[in-house]
DNA sequence: CCTAAGAACA
DNA sequence: TGTTCTTAGG
């Protein structure tokens, strides 16, 4: 018996929003301890999100035994647009069943809806995600990075990321022209502007553009976005569900980077 | 001689609005005594709508002799477009003339507009709307029906809907799925908000959704929707106009439904 | 917060 | 041309 309760249901259809685009179908994890996760390959096997949303996030969590839950995500998306932004929104599902429960309950409790999904088997392939420091790690406005990238994205197909102590140069080329960016540390008062770069060594990598823009999709989980950077590391980009876990994104880095700044 | 004059326009182009996507060609009767109205089937001769503007709802109403004016209504949607929403829109038309002219005033008198559109013969069907005592009547907030019927429309084609003197419960099944949204009757203060049953017995029928999909186009007309129902009768759909007249829909039930709440 | 209308994209 | 996303309004 799995059973989870949380409050303010727009969170879980964000985390949804965030992931759908990505990935068609994944096995989410219901676990005693872990809580409520999921780890999947985007469909065309190049980069990597992991999901997470702690026990303790939500309102009322019981997991009896792990349980493994394959949704196609669209379809769980669709329906967790049912549910208004104010519904509490309750997953339930057994652990011998083939399908799960969403129970969304309206502010008042004059409306209540359940709506359930059929599972489905998805091979789950092993994911390695490496486990380390990272030289560099970069604090920003999750609003600024996106417009990075989709401005960039406009120009051409891959961002260069250098990241020196001073700041951030996001660069891309195309066919009409280059274009360069560069952000600047600062001590912002305002915490939601604060971008703030955590530096081991200067680092300079390349990423495609195309998923970074994917990875994007998770802008409205929360205001900062955090993304770690090393050599030859996949980049990191990693959105906080507030008070509740995080979502994060794996990139490996185009090989044919440039080291110069 | 026809001349309806209504002082608050946006009236008028919300229950075109509500009748449009339906039906495409259609009927007006001006009637002396009974005013302004139009019977008509669906164009895939499933659902019928039944419109009626009463008399006295106009500011001004004068119709010599009874008169029916084939219109297309997608036309006449358009002229209607054309109207500020705080214009006064009147009706006029000659008993033996081929058009009719819609006159715009904006409050201020400063922009006056006629559109004039030319009539079509169109055969009209005699139809049959049954007078009878419903088994149910239910009162809900509109928007929260339209929203009903449009979450329901994304997991299934058709929709159950099952009456007790509790409430009300819409089920759908689907591929991915199902769902079920049950609403309880409440003594909300709040009249927008009233969600009333009248029963004289449960009732269990089953409809297409892409009707009463079709239907909830009339939601911003007012606040209130009222759906009567009774075994193997065609549901009422009603939308008050306010202090003018109402729209009603009708759409007979699917017969493979099984009396089971 | 939710809807509807407009604008931009595919 | 149809669909989607964004924005403005209720």
């Amino acid at each position: 018996m799995f059973e989870a309760r949380i409050k303010q249901g727009a969170v879980l259809k964000k985390v949804l929003d965030s992931v759908k685009d990505l990935v068609t179908d994944a096995n989410f994890e219901a676990d005693p301890v872990e809580g409520f996760k999921l780890q999947a390959m985007d469909s065309s096997h190049v980069s990597l999100v992991s999901l997470k949303l702690h026990a303790d996030g939500f309102e009322h969590y019981r997991c009896d035994r792990a349980l493994t839950m394959g949704m196609n995500l669209a379809n769980m998306a669709k329906m967790l647009k049912c549910a208004g932004n104010d519904d509490a929104i309750t997953m339930k599902a057994d652990d011998a069943g083939d399908t799960v429960t969403f129970m969304f309950e309206s502010p008042d409790q004059q409306k209540i809806s359940d709506f359930e999904l059929k599972l489905m088997d998805i091979d789950s392939e092993h994911l390695g995600i490496p486990e380390t420091d990272y030289d560099v790690t970069l604090r920003m406005p999750s609003v600024e990075f996106q417009r990075i990238c989709r401005d960039l994205a406009s120009i051409g197909d891959t961002v260069g990321i250098s990241v020196t102590k001073d700041g951030v140069k996001f660069s891309t080329t195309g066919d009409i022209g280059e274009a360069n960016i560069t952000v600047r540390q600062n001590s912002e008062d305002d915490k939601d502007k604060m971008i703030a770069i955590e530096l081991g060594a200067p680092v300079s990598l390349t990423f495609a553009l195309r998923y970074l823009n994917s990875f994007t999709k998770a802008t409205p989980l929360c205001d900062q976005v955090i993304v770690r950077l090393s050599p030859n590391l996949p980049v990191v980009v990693q959105y906080a569900v507030t008070e509740v876990g995080y979502v994060s994104y794996f990139l490996a880095p185009k090989i044919e980077d440039d080291d110069a700044m």
